[in-house]
DNA sequence: CGATTCATTGACAAGCATCAAGTGGCGTGG
DNA sequence: CCACGCCACTTGATGCTTGTCAATGAATCG
């Protein structure tokens, strides 16, 4: 793990839309890597500059669920507990500043910032509690995709296909489904040629306008 | 609908935990009046200072997800966007602070308040992510009902039974089942003595152990 | 006192979980 | 380098949980 003080002396520091250069910790993670662990002293906040981590918890029964995929411009682990309830890890390669969760109230910026990311975190939620309670399990894997989709786009555009960061486990645990389940509902769109697999994590698709329908669709 | 300018002037605003006794406007709310509806225009939050109110948002399909149960020191409508996107209406009588979207701002309190409601009702979705997810009927209506009885007691203590503010409907709303399944489910505690229904809204406890098991209780 | 809303109960079917047995890729160590 | 094991996934058979549909009951309201 590359770990270095933030100086402003970087490319990276430079990001204009928090000024926050001189606050904190610059992570540069590889994929998979924790950031925090629940029950852990929860002494700091993670603000995620680039790439995309995911929030869990682990239930007593051995499941998991993974409560929400976050991105640049969120801030994970703000809480007033003296533990983090969560436990959160990178899914692709991160820029992730860590700050100390008493500094967080000094920097005017970083305050905003946190409020910012709080309320689309919770809109994000709403929509994560929509489809977890009201939608079968093609529209949950289809709306999960999109989402994944309009990341990449965002970022690097014109591309037929894009990457899947999760792990079919991943993703059962992200929208409260089996593993078999949502191997079986991939399978079933790749047959109906909504999308199309080049391997595993790298997926097309085909049919936009269907696999929209079906995100949509309620099923239960 | 009861509303009159804050003036500081009324017991109920000398409530110390908010210093906004002078910002907004107070509004005394019976049960089932709304708050903000989902498409008007976003120019208000509503700050709770007493009582039960509920988020929610309408599906395509004519099908309603209840996103959220909002209680006292809880803050909602306030969001980035020119139009709300969910609605939210009272379940038991209520004062509420009207405030300006723009105000909110202003007031170092108002603004703490905020960030404060936003970090618990974040764990609050939480909770209720892992509670759609990963629960069965039963883990469902039991948690969300020693939900309410902890919020009852929290109030007046020493009472055998509680009032439930939400219909059976509602309730499935908020669970993401049916109001069928919610209605099986109430007979089957009520079958095995675990609850007691005096009427369809009073609800008594009686086996508070059994209870607790099978709301934390993986069925699915 | 009909009309409306909300809840109850039963019969049935579908969707998804569970269990079980395999497949395929990848890294490790003999 | 190949065998081995591991991990993530795949595929199939089966059944439970919960949704759907339909008919009825109870409470509230103008």
């Amino acid at each position: 793990m590359l770990e270095r003080q933030s100086r402003g002396d970087s490319a990276l520091l430079q990001s204009p839309q928090y000024e926050t250069n001189t606050l904190g910790t610059l992570l540069v993670l590889e994929k998979r890597q924790p950031l925090f662990h629940s029950a852990g002293s929860a002494d700091e906040v993670y603000l995620i500059e680039s790439g995309l981590a995911l929030v869990y918890r682990n239930l007593p029964s051995g499941q998991r669920q993974i409560l929400e995929l976050v991105q640049a411009g969120d801030v994970c682990g703000f809480t007033d507990r003296s533990r983090y309830v969560s436990s959160c890890y990178t899914l692709t390669p991160c820029i992730v500043r860590r700050i100390r969760q008493q500094d967080v109230a000094v920097s005017t910026s970083v305050r905003s910032a946190v409020t910012q990311s709080l309320r689309r975190r919770l809109e994000a939620c709403h929509d994560h509690i929509v489809l977890l309670g009201r939608s079968g399990a093609e529209a949950k894997v289809c709306a999960l995709l999109l989402w994944l989709r309009d990341l990449e786009s965002a970022a690097s555009s014109n591309r037929t296909s894009f990457h899947v960061p999760l792990t079919r486990t991943e993703i059962a645990d992200y929208l409260g489904l089996t593993l078999e389940t949502v191997v079986r509902t991939f399978k079933d769109l790749e047959r109906r040629q909504i999308i199309e697999l080049n391997d595993r994590y790298d997926l097309r698709i085909v049919a936009l306008e269907a696999m929209r329908e079906r995100a949509s669709q309620i099923n239960r």
